[in-house]
DNA sequence: CTAGCATCCGTACCATAGTACGGAGTCAAG
DNA sequence: CTTGACTCCGTACTATGGTACGGATGCTAG
Protein backbone atom coordinates (compact mmCIF):
# COMPACT_ATOMS: atom_id res chain seq x y z
CA UNK A 1 0.00 0.00 0.00
CA UNK A 2 1.68 3.46 -1.21
CA UNK A 3 0.48 6.80 -0.22
CA UNK A 4 0.23 9.60 -3.19
CA UNK A 5 3.77 10.74 -2.48
CA UNK A 6 4.99 7.12 -2.87
CA UNK A 7 3.22 6.14 -5.94
CA UNK A 8 4.55 9.31 -7.40
CA UNK A 9 8.20 8.72 -6.27
CA UNK A 10 7.55 4.84 -7.52
CA UNK A 11 6.53 6.08 -10.81
CA UNK A 12 9.08 8.82 -11.41
CA UNK A 13 6.30 11.79 -11.43
CA UNK A 14 4.93 14.29 -9.14
CA UNK A 15 2.35 14.26 -7.00
CA UNK A 16 0.72 16.84 -8.51
CA UNK A 17 1.25 15.10 -11.79
CA UNK A 18 -0.62 11.69 -10.48
CA UNK A 19 -3.88 14.00 -9.33
CA UNK A 20 -3.67 15.29 -12.88
CA UNK A 21 -3.83 11.96 -14.23
CA UNK A 22 -6.61 11.09 -12.22
CA UNK A 23 -8.87 14.41 -13.44
CA UNK A 24 -8.09 12.83 -17.22
CA UNK A 25 -8.86 9.83 -16.11
CA UNK A 26 -5.88 8.11 -16.91
CA UNK A 27 -5.41 6.59 -13.29
CA UNK A 28 -8.22 6.03 -10.96
CA UNK A 29 -8.78 7.83 -7.74
CA UNK A 30 -9.11 4.74 -5.07
CA UNK A 31 -11.71 4.89 -2.33
CA UNK A 32 -10.60 5.88 0.55
CA UNK A 33 -9.10 3.60 3.60
CA UNK A 34 -10.54 4.89 6.97
CA UNK A 35 -13.82 4.82 8.01
CA UNK A 36 -14.23 8.43 7.14
CA UNK A 37 -12.63 8.17 3.88
CA UNK A 38 -9.37 10.37 4.39
CA UNK A 39 -6.23 9.30 2.94
CA UNK A 40 -5.85 6.95 -0.46
CA UNK A 41 -3.75 4.15 -1.11
CA UNK A 42 -2.83 2.99 -4.12
CA UNK A 43 -1.66 -0.38 -4.83
CA UNK A 44 0.50 -2.57 -7.62
CA UNK A 45 -2.25 -1.87 -10.62
CA UNK A 46 -1.79 1.56 -9.82
CA UNK A 47 1.99 1.84 -10.45
CA UNK A 48 1.73 -0.80 -13.74
CA UNK A 49 -0.87 1.69 -14.54
CA UNK A 50 1.25 4.97 -13.85
CA UNK A 51 4.35 3.03 -15.78
CA UNK A 52 2.30 1.85 -18.46
CA UNK A 53 1.13 5.97 -19.01
CA UNK A 54 5.03 7.03 -19.05
CA UNK A 55 6.28 4.11 -21.23
CA UNK A 56 3.12 5.29 -23.73
CA UNK A 57 4.06 8.66 -23.66
CA UNK A 58 7.50 7.70 -24.46
CA UNK A 59 6.20 6.00 -27.75
CA UNK A 60 4.83 9.47 -28.53
CA UNK A 61 1.13 8.46 -27.50
CA UNK A 62 -0.98 11.73 -26.16
CA UNK A 63 -2.07 11.10 -23.30
CA UNK A 64 -5.86 11.01 -24.70
CA UNK A 65 -4.88 7.91 -27.06
CA UNK A 66 -3.42 6.82 -23.72
CA UNK A 67 -6.65 6.75 -22.41
CA UNK A 68 -8.09 5.52 -25.18
CA UNK A 69 -5.82 1.77 -24.81
CA UNK A 70 -6.68 1.94 -21.41
CA UNK A 71 -10.22 1.42 -22.10
CA UNK A 72 -9.45 -0.83 -24.73
CA UNK A 73 -7.29 -3.08 -22.85
CA UNK A 74 -10.53 -3.39 -20.37
CA UNK A 75 -12.29 -4.01 -23.38
CA UNK A 76 -9.45 -6.61 -25.12
CA UNK A 77 -10.05 -4.73 -28.91
CA UNK A 78 -6.83 -5.49 -30.17
CA UNK A 79 -7.26 -5.14 -33.62
CA UNK A 80 -8.18 -1.16 -32.56
CA UNK A 81 -5.06 -1.40 -30.76
CA UNK A 82 -2.79 -2.82 -33.63
CA UNK A 83 -4.89 0.23 -35.62
CA UNK A 84 -3.51 2.77 -33.25
CA UNK A 85 -0.15 1.47 -32.77
CA UNK A 86 -0.11 1.70 -36.67
CA UNK A 87 -0.99 4.94 -36.79
CA UNK A 88 1.32 5.71 -34.52
CA UNK A 89 4.29 4.25 -36.32
CA UNK A 90 3.52 6.06 -39.47
CA UNK A 91 3.10 9.12 -37.44
CA UNK A 92 6.53 8.95 -35.97
CA UNK A 93 8.04 8.45 -39.54
CA UNK A 94 6.96 11.12 -40.77
CA UNK A 95 7.98 12.95 -37.84
CA UNK A 96 11.42 11.31 -38.15
CA UNK A 97 11.40 12.06 -41.87
CA UNK A 98 11.01 15.82 -41.54
CA UNK A 99 13.50 15.59 -38.65
CA UNK A 100 15.97 14.34 -40.78
CA UNK A 101 15.58 16.61 -43.48
CA UNK A 102 15.61 19.81 -40.98
CA UNK A 103 19.19 18.51 -39.73
CA UNK A 104 20.33 17.82 -42.85
CA UNK A 105 19.74 20.80 -44.22
CA UNK A 106 20.82 22.93 -41.11
CA UNK A 107 23.87 20.58 -41.00
CA UNK A 108 24.71 21.68 -44.49
CA UNK A 109 23.95 25.16 -43.66
CA UNK A 110 26.11 25.33 -40.70
CA UNK A 111 28.87 24.04 -42.32
CA UNK A 112 28.94 26.72 -45.21
CA UNK A 113 28.48 29.37 -42.62
CA UNK A 114 31.74 27.82 -40.53
CA UNK A 115 34.01 28.76 -44.31
CA UNK A 116 34.60 32.27 -43.56
CA UNK A 117 33.07 35.15 -42.03
CA UNK A 118 32.51 37.78 -44.75
CA UNK A 119 29.36 38.49 -45.91
CA UNK A 120 25.42 37.12 -44.65
CA UNK A 121 25.52 34.22 -42.86
CA UNK A 122 24.17 31.61 -45.02
CA UNK A 123 21.71 30.00 -42.44
CA UNK A 124 19.77 33.21 -42.11
CA UNK A 125 20.22 33.78 -46.13
CA UNK A 126 18.57 29.87 -46.75
CA UNK A 127 16.10 30.82 -44.50
CA UNK A 128 15.34 33.97 -45.75
CA UNK A 129 14.58 32.81 -49.07
CA UNK B 1 2.68 47.01 -51.34
CA UNK B 2 0.67 44.47 -49.22
CA UNK B 3 -2.83 44.62 -47.11
CA UNK B 4 -2.34 41.76 -43.73
CA UNK B 5 -4.13 39.72 -45.17
CA UNK B 6 -2.54 39.85 -48.32
CA UNK B 7 0.76 39.34 -46.38
CA UNK B 8 -1.11 36.54 -44.09
CA UNK B 9 -2.18 34.92 -47.82
CA UNK B 10 1.50 34.73 -49.59
CA UNK B 11 3.00 33.69 -46.05
CA UNK B 12 0.57 30.73 -46.06
CA UNK B 13 -0.46 32.21 -42.47
CA UNK B 14 -4.01 33.82 -40.99
CA UNK B 15 -4.09 37.30 -40.25
CA UNK B 16 -4.14 36.91 -36.49
CA UNK B 17 -1.09 34.57 -36.99
CA UNK B 18 0.61 37.76 -38.63
CA UNK B 19 -0.40 39.87 -35.72
CA UNK B 20 0.74 37.55 -33.06
CA UNK B 21 4.02 36.92 -33.99
CA UNK B 22 3.81 41.05 -34.54
CA UNK B 23 3.53 40.90 -30.65
CA UNK B 24 6.00 38.29 -30.36
CA UNK B 25 8.33 41.15 -31.79
CA UNK B 26 8.76 38.59 -34.25
CA UNK B 27 7.57 41.23 -37.20
CA UNK B 28 7.84 44.34 -36.79
CA UNK B 29 4.73 46.83 -37.03
CA UNK B 30 4.85 48.91 -39.74
CA UNK B 31 4.19 52.72 -39.70
CA UNK B 32 0.54 53.48 -40.57
CA UNK B 33 0.21 54.88 -44.75
CA UNK B 34 -2.15 57.43 -44.55
CA UNK B 35 -1.81 60.69 -42.26
CA UNK B 36 -3.61 59.51 -39.33
CA UNK B 37 -1.66 56.15 -39.05
CA UNK B 38 -5.08 53.55 -40.38
CA UNK B 39 -4.30 50.71 -42.25
CA UNK B 40 -0.60 49.32 -42.51
CA UNK B 41 1.47 47.72 -45.37
CA UNK B 42 3.61 45.48 -45.71
CA UNK B 43 6.56 44.94 -48.36
CA UNK B 44 9.05 41.92 -49.55
CA UNK B 45 11.13 42.57 -46.61
CA UNK B 46 8.32 41.66 -44.04
CA UNK B 47 7.10 38.61 -46.64
CA UNK B 48 11.26 37.79 -46.38
CA UNK B 49 10.86 37.88 -42.76
CA UNK B 50 7.96 36.14 -42.77
CA UNK B 51 9.18 33.32 -44.98
CA UNK B 52 12.02 33.29 -42.54
CA UNK B 53 9.97 32.67 -39.62
CA UNK B 54 7.97 29.31 -40.90
CA UNK B 55 11.31 27.91 -42.76
CA UNK B 56 13.19 28.01 -39.52
CA UNK B 57 10.02 26.68 -37.86
CA UNK B 58 10.29 23.87 -40.32
CA UNK B 59 13.46 23.03 -39.07
CA UNK B 60 12.60 23.32 -35.63
CA UNK B 61 13.66 26.15 -34.08
CA UNK B 62 11.10 27.56 -31.61
CA UNK B 63 10.00 30.82 -31.60
CA UNK B 64 12.04 32.50 -29.39
CA UNK B 65 14.83 30.46 -30.87
CA UNK B 66 13.75 32.47 -34.48
CA UNK B 67 13.11 35.65 -32.40
CA UNK B 68 17.25 35.39 -31.73
CA UNK B 69 18.04 34.51 -34.98
CA UNK B 70 16.43 37.77 -36.23
CA UNK B 71 18.43 39.48 -33.76
CA UNK B 72 21.96 38.10 -34.60
CA UNK B 73 20.66 38.47 -38.51
CA UNK B 74 20.80 42.56 -37.82
CA UNK B 75 24.49 42.24 -35.46
CA UNK B 76 25.93 40.06 -38.00
CA UNK B 77 27.13 37.46 -34.99
CA UNK B 78 27.80 34.19 -37.46
CA UNK B 79 29.13 32.46 -34.61
CA UNK B 80 26.21 32.36 -32.31
CA UNK B 81 23.95 31.70 -35.18
CA UNK B 82 26.03 28.67 -35.81
CA UNK B 83 26.26 27.98 -32.19
CA UNK B 84 22.34 28.01 -32.38
CA UNK B 85 22.70 26.09 -35.45
CA UNK B 86 24.71 23.32 -33.58
CA UNK B 87 22.23 23.27 -30.86
CA UNK B 88 19.37 22.83 -33.23
CA UNK B 89 21.41 19.73 -34.80
CA UNK B 90 22.34 18.13 -31.60
CA UNK B 91 18.67 18.33 -30.09
CA UNK B 92 16.87 17.09 -33.72
CA UNK B 93 19.38 14.00 -33.38
CA UNK B 94 18.27 13.01 -29.84
CA UNK B 95 14.51 13.84 -31.02
CA UNK B 96 15.18 11.49 -34.01
CA UNK B 97 17.13 8.38 -31.71
CA UNK B 98 14.03 9.02 -29.61
CA UNK B 99 11.56 8.49 -32.39
CA UNK B 100 13.65 5.42 -33.40
CA UNK B 101 13.65 3.66 -30.62
CA UNK B 102 9.91 4.02 -30.12
CA UNK B 103 8.75 3.18 -33.58
CA UNK B 104 10.80 0.10 -33.31
CA UNK B 105 9.66 -1.05 -30.54
CA UNK B 106 6.14 -0.53 -31.47
CA UNK B 107 6.43 -2.04 -34.84
CA UNK B 108 7.60 -5.06 -32.74
CA UNK B 109 4.61 -5.35 -30.77
CA UNK B 110 2.36 -4.09 -33.28
CA UNK B 111 3.90 -7.80 -35.58
CA UNK B 112 3.39 -9.49 -32.03
CA UNK B 113 0.05 -8.55 -31.69
CA UNK B 114 -0.71 -9.46 -35.03
CA UNK B 115 -0.02 -13.29 -34.45
CA UNK B 116 -3.33 -14.45 -32.83
CA UNK B 117 -6.39 -12.74 -30.71
CA UNK B 118 -5.67 -15.24 -27.78
CA UNK B 119 -4.54 -13.93 -24.51
CA UNK B 120 -3.67 -10.35 -23.37
CA UNK B 121 -2.65 -7.63 -26.26
CA UNK B 122 1.54 -7.58 -26.23
CA UNK B 123 1.21 -3.84 -26.85
CA UNK B 124 -0.72 -2.94 -23.89
CA UNK B 125 1.43 -5.78 -22.20
CA UNK B 126 4.88 -4.45 -23.33
CA UNK B 127 3.52 -0.79 -22.12
CA UNK B 128 2.27 -2.27 -18.98
CA UNK B 129 6.11 -3.64 -17.77
C1' DC C 1 -22.67 59.85 -48.38
C1' DT C 2 -23.71 55.62 -46.81
C1' DA C 3 -23.24 50.49 -47.06
C1' DG C 4 -20.23 47.00 -46.29
C1' DC C 5 -15.95 44.78 -46.05
C1' DA C 6 -11.17 45.12 -44.13
C1' DT C 7 -8.21 46.52 -40.50
C1' DC C 8 -6.85 47.69 -35.82
C1' DC C 9 -6.68 46.54 -31.03
C1' DG C 10 -7.19 44.44 -26.66
C1' DT C 11 -8.70 40.59 -24.64
C1' DA C 12 -10.21 36.01 -24.16
C1' DC C 13 -10.00 31.39 -25.46
C1' DC C 14 -8.12 26.60 -27.39
C1' DA C 15 -5.18 22.29 -26.75
C1' DT C 16 -1.26 19.99 -24.45
C1' DA C 17 1.03 18.61 -20.33
C1' DG C 18 1.70 19.76 -16.44
C1' DT C 19 2.99 22.94 -11.88
C1' DA C 20 1.76 25.84 -7.95
C1' DC C 21 -1.13 27.56 -4.16
C1' DG C 22 -3.90 27.94 -0.14
C1' DG C 23 -7.21 26.24 3.10
C1' DA C 24 -8.99 22.32 5.40
C1' DG C 25 -8.70 17.73 7.03
C1' DT C 26 -5.89 13.52 8.62
C1' DC C 27 -2.47 10.95 10.97
C1' DA C 28 1.53 9.54 13.71
C1' DA C 29 4.98 10.87 17.17
C1' DG C 30 6.32 13.19 21.14
C1' DC D 1 -3.22 16.75 22.70
C1' DT D 2 -0.56 19.60 20.06
C1' DT D 3 2.82 19.97 16.41
C1' DG D 4 4.20 19.08 11.94
C1' DA D 5 4.19 16.50 7.85
C1' DC D 6 1.26 14.71 4.52
C1' DT D 7 -3.09 14.65 1.92
C1' DC D 8 -7.27 16.36 -0.34
C1' DC D 9 -9.51 19.68 -3.26
C1' DG D 10 -10.53 23.37 -6.23
C1' DT D 11 -8.63 26.88 -8.64
C1' DA D 12 -5.17 29.42 -10.92
C1' DC D 13 -1.01 29.75 -13.35
C1' DT D 14 3.01 28.26 -16.65
C1' DA D 15 4.75 27.67 -21.56
C1' DT D 16 3.95 27.01 -26.60
C1' DG D 17 1.70 28.38 -30.79
C1' DG D 18 -1.72 30.02 -32.18
C1' DT D 19 -7.29 31.18 -32.97
C1' DA D 20 -11.50 33.84 -32.10
C1' DC D 21 -14.37 37.86 -30.69
C1' DG D 22 -16.24 42.32 -30.62
C1' DG D 23 -16.16 47.21 -30.90
C1' DA D 24 -14.07 51.08 -33.23
C1' DT D 25 -12.23 52.82 -37.06
C1' DG D 26 -10.54 53.07 -42.25
C1' DC D 27 -11.31 52.67 -47.08
C1' DT D 28 -13.74 52.11 -51.32
C1' DA D 29 -17.71 51.57 -54.54
C1' DG D 30 -22.11 52.70 -55.79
Amino acid sequence: MLTISQLAKAGGVGVETIRFYQRKKLLDVPAGAGRNSGIRHYGDSDLRQLRFIRTAQQAGFTLSEIAELLALDKGRDRARVRELARARIAALEEEIARLQQAKKSLAGLANACAHGDEGPCPIIEAFTL
